[in-house]
DNA sequence: GCCGTTTTCGGCCCGACTGTTTTCAGTCG
């Protein structure tokens, strides 16, 4: 029984619970029972007998985990979807709808979904409730609109274009003194939702009203002395963009708090309340001296608390505090470090440049070096080369490296996983080549078992170097495939081969948490690589490094960061 | 419902904003 399933139970129990009225902090409970048993890294079902060691799992939520294991449901979940229609808690996703709302709307008006939610409304039926006014049933109106309009969630390098756009405007308001990106798009998560800001400024209500003159701009959520809420239309991408308004002593208090993310914040708050402090978005409370200690640098906040600064990648809770309490920060890798791309499409099979034109960018980046791995053959739908067409293109490689002599070429290939497991070209091809990627393409949806198998028999070819985004996922659209990544990650250690970080930000495989336990458990090494299909692809690493970081990796974890002579001998495969 | 190096009971972040009110409930992050 996969965790994702009993998860999905406990989540429902809570909506549910919510919109019952149960009370808000079960409901938590309940919540952070199914967080807890979606991020577990071994199989719930696995450690029945254990439940009750996980942190936010106790007697009740152990009792129902059990019973879900046993019975593939749950008891109270069928009983509570008889009392409510079961597409109620579909209405929670409905911004300013919460379930006090959708109790009240259920009750009075037996609304049960969300077409009977709009009939509802425009036949103004709401706006007569206790409580409900014209103004709400418009919003209403409006959040069922958005919500068949709008994705939930953006790619990182969509939300990034969209802040670009906002940031070039505020740099341009002379009442802010200093800006910048919070929440989860400046801890460069893989998916954002909304963008945030902390401003600091002395005229908050000037700046405010420069906010909403944005001609981006299309709607206005809120409009407050400390806080503006707009949404915004960049290129076709229509995102909430929350602006928080800070007096320039508070900057960096409130850069932390808006940054979070919500579980590293409150290992913050409890931090502080060993100290005998309350922390606030304003600064550190001290109850004694009735002051608030106030920080306008970020640096100095941490400092206060005994803690060097933490990386906001890092600050998540998966350790961040214990290590910087230890002072054993990872020095995290940098863009600076990167010193070239290792797998590159060009027109011999789906790229859109020549070998030339990809040197060239590369080059004019600084990179020391690429790798040049078009697909293989078998790959019909991305032009995959024939055995022939491969030496046709080594024979360019050797050209171009006559005309751009500053720059290492590697010849490469991403060769082709067959749903088998053997590869898409003959090992005495492979074994001429300087870099070899193994990946899969086809046939996504088989079994654990045989998925795991296909990838561990092509790490175990001694020609592959290297397995390209490991897990296949496509963010928002795909979810990864089925694959052991214990069983992966340990034959990659016993046979030394490298784990791809693809940089599109699609992809962003393998995530951040697989990285970290691939090097904390099995110690690997990774490779960063962008993936490009065009020049302007190789603007994408910045991706990769984000994730790495996110990921925890070092300098040392990737192998693009080395001299060429070090990566000739880190791809001599043992 | 969960949790405890101040607690096995009494907390669980809490302040801002909106829309409905005429002092506050609901939502959000």
């Amino acid at each position: 029984m996969k965790n994702k399933y009993i998860a999905n139970i406990l989540h429902q129990l809570a909506d549910l619970l919510e919109i019952k009225g149960e009370n808000t902090f079960k409901v938590q409970a309940y919540r952070k029972a199914a967080r807890t048993v979606e991020n577990s890294r071994v199989a719930i079902a696995e450690i029945e007998d254990r439940l009750e060691e996980l942190s936010g799992i106790g007697k009740g939520t152990a009792a129902v985990i059990r019973e879900i294991i046993s019975i593939g449901h749950c008891k109270q979940l069928e009983e509570l979807k008889e009392q409510l229609p079961p597409d109620l808690p579909d209405l929670l996703h409905l911004p300013g709808i919460g379930p006090k709302t959708i109790a009240t709307l259920y009750k009075q008006l037996q609304i049960t979904n969300l077409n009977e939610l709009k009939a509802a409304a425009e036949k103004q039926e709401i706006r007569s409730l206790p409580g409900f006014g014209p103004k709400k049933e418009q919003k209403i109106l409006e959040a069922i609109e958005q919500f068949s309009k709008r994705p939930e969630r953006y790619h990182l390098h969509e939300a990034r274009r969209v802040a670009e756009k906002v940031q070039a405007y505020l740099s341009e308001m002379e009442e802010i003194e200093r800006f910048e990106l919070a929440g989860s798009i400046r801890r460069w998560k893989e998916t954002i939702k909304d963008i945030d800001f902390v401003v600091a400024t002395r005229d908050p209500i000037v700046v405010a009203e420069k906010i909403i003159a944005i001609p981006e701009v299309r709607q206005v959520v809120g409009q407050g002395e400390t806080k503006v809420s707009i949404v915004v239309e960049v290129e076709g991408i229509v995102m909430g963009v929350d602006i928080r308004l800070v007096r320039p002593d508070q900057f960096g208090s409130a850069l932390h708090h808006f940054t979070g993310s919500k579980e590293h914040n409150v290992r913050i708050r409890q931090r502080a309340k060993q100290l005998g402090w309350k922390v606030s978005e304003y600064g550190i409370y001290d109850p004694e001296t009735h002051q608030t200690m106030k920080f306008a640098q970020e640096a100095q906040f941490f400092a206060q608390l005994g803690l060097p600064w933490i990386p906001p990648e890092l600050r998540e809770d998966r350790g961040e505090m214990e290590e910087a309490e230890a002072g054993r920060l990872p020095t995290l890798i940098r863009l600076e470090d990167y010193r070239g791309d290792l797998h590159l499409h060009t027109l011999y099979s789906d790229g859109t440049d020549t070998i030339y034109s990809m040197a060239k960018a590369a080059q004019e980046r600084g990179y020391e070096y690429i790798a040049i791995t078009d697909h293989s053959r078998s790959l019909k739908v991305a032009g995959g080369l024939s055995i022939d067409e491969v030496y046709e293109q080594w024979e360019e490689i050797e050209q171009v490296k006559r005309q751009l002599p500053g720059i290492e070429i590697l010849k490469g290939t991403e060769v082709d996983i067959l749903p088998d497991g053997t590869l898409d070209y003959p090992d005495e091809l492979l074994k001429e080549m300087d870099l070899v990627i193994a990946s899969v393409h086809s046939q996504f949806h088989q079994d654990e078992k045989t998925m795991t198998r296909r990838i561990v028999k092509a790490m175990e070819n001694p020609y592959v170097h290297i397995i390209a985004h490991p897990t296949g996922r496509l963010l928002l659209r795909r979810d990864p495939y089925e694959v052991d990544v214990d069983v992966i990650f340990r034959h990659a250690r016993e046979t030394g081969t490298i784990f791809e970080l693809n940089a599109n930000p699609y992809r962003l495989d393998l995530s951040d948490e697989l990285l970290k336990r691939a090097k904390e458990e099995y110690g690997l090494k990774f490779t960063i690589n962008t993936d490009a299909h065009a020049t302007e692809g190789f603007s994408q690493v910045i991706f990769g490094i984000a994730t790495a970081r996110r990921g925890w990796l070092e300098k040392q974890d990737v192998i693009n960061t080395y001299s060429f002579h070090q990566l000739k001998n880190a791809l001599k495969k043992s």
